[in-house]
DNA sequence: ACCTGAACACCGTTCAAGT
DNA sequence: ACCTGAACACCGTTCAAGT
């Protein structure tokens, strides 16, 4: 009983599936049909194998996501940093954002941080270096490092949403929400009008170059209390 | 509210159904089986109704988290907020993180952040006024406010991922990525292996703090520039 | 070793109908 | 108005078997 399975035309031998195959396919999904279409089943069904072949090139649908994010990472153009430190460092977490804003389905594996930062340890390192070159110890660089990825991940989200909002993806308050919570505060109402503008501005360079300066002047507090 | 508690006899009357009696069984599945266990099919099980009867109450899955962390939110106890100003702007920041860490189910609605600031508008509107009170203009109290949220959405994920980590639901980098990842960086390899402690450490207070004292000090430099 | 077929154990939500 | 039954259109993943 042979498998008709029609001929995944493009590539020259069938079987032929791996690693680079399946990620490029998924890249392929992500890039025309968005993030919300990539699941184990289309990817394979755009492959022409089953679902459960993937399953031996890949170990779930995290490290697949988490591979396709190594990817970006490391074709990503590696500009070269200011030669001041303070400047290198705002440079480096910028460029954290950047990147992880074009990754659209990050939302799904931004709760496993560890691994994420390992897939984009070149930038998270040059983060940790340029804070060390602030005069940080190391310590205290990789503590920098760590606030500055958690900034940069509430940020994303924030992205992410008014992306949606754009999309017109997003809900209406709501008044089962409104009326919940909307009891003991009178002011929310003046500023919830005002909210729209500001959730659409992107703010996230401002407050990173407000965090980075809170970050050295917290370090040179430190440095100079205990010596004086 | 005309909510006189009546009777949610259990099975004994399926037609007292109501938003209250849904935010209870909810909030239980939650407690006692965690927030992964949460769906609209569990919940409709453990009130023995279908799961189209919870549709009547609530939009849809998204209204009923927000709604959960609203009443949350509602019944959290609301402390004496320092008078000094500054004081008073981290200790309502901090106020919003312990509430929100609460709520293991956040992750499922943090990419929805302005519906859920309204849930929690007390707190957040605290953080404004406070942040008004150190001087700030009204947009850059906001501001400031927005960025304080940020921060803290990225720490909470943060948090998340370490107690799934304790849980032991976490998952090992796996070679693949390892591979994929670990080619032109050197210095990962001896930083990954001081990370464990490093992320198992609570660094959101420091990191607060930090935040909290960039922006005032931008504040400053701001105000005294254009006049001087 | 690599892949298939079938199944397991689920999801959120819509629709038409019943009371 | 409130609720049910059935279905739609999916998920990720395991297992045993086939080549």
């Amino acid at each position: 009983m042979r498998t008709p399975a029609s001929r995944r035309g493009k590539g020259s031998n069938p079987s032929a599936l791996s690693q680079q195959v399946i990620t490029d396919a998924a890249q392929r999904i992500l890039d025309e049909e968005g993030h919300e279409s990539l699941s184990m089943r289309r990817l394979a069904r755009s492959l022409s194998i089953t679902p459960m072949a993937l399953y031996h090139h890949v170990r779930d649908k995290d490290e697949l996501l988490i591979l396709l994010l190594a990817k970006k990472a490391q074709s990503y153009p590696r500009p070269e940093l200011p030669e001041e430190p303070r400047e290198r460092l705002v440079a480096a977490s910028q460029l954290l954002y950047d990147l992880l804003s074009e990754a659209a389905f990050l939302s799904e594996i931004l709760t496993s941080p560890d691994l994420l930062a390992v897939a984009v340890s070149w930038i998270t390192d040059s983060i940790t270096e340029a804070a060390a070159a602030c005069g940080l110890r190391p310590e205290d660089a990789t503590k920098a490092q760590q606030l500055i990825w958690r900034y940069t991940a509430g940020e994303l989200l924030a992205l992410q949403s008014r992306r949606r909002l754009k999309q017109g993806t997003s809900k209406r308050p709501s008044s089962a929400i409104a009326e919940a919570s909307a009891e003991k505060h009178p002011r929310i109402t003046s500023m919830s009008a005002r909210w729209p503008d500001l959730i659409a501005q992107n703010t996230h360079r401002r407050g990173l170059e407000n965090i980075v300066d809170g970050i050295l002047a917290a370090h040179r507090r430190d440095a100079h209390l205990p010596s004086g």
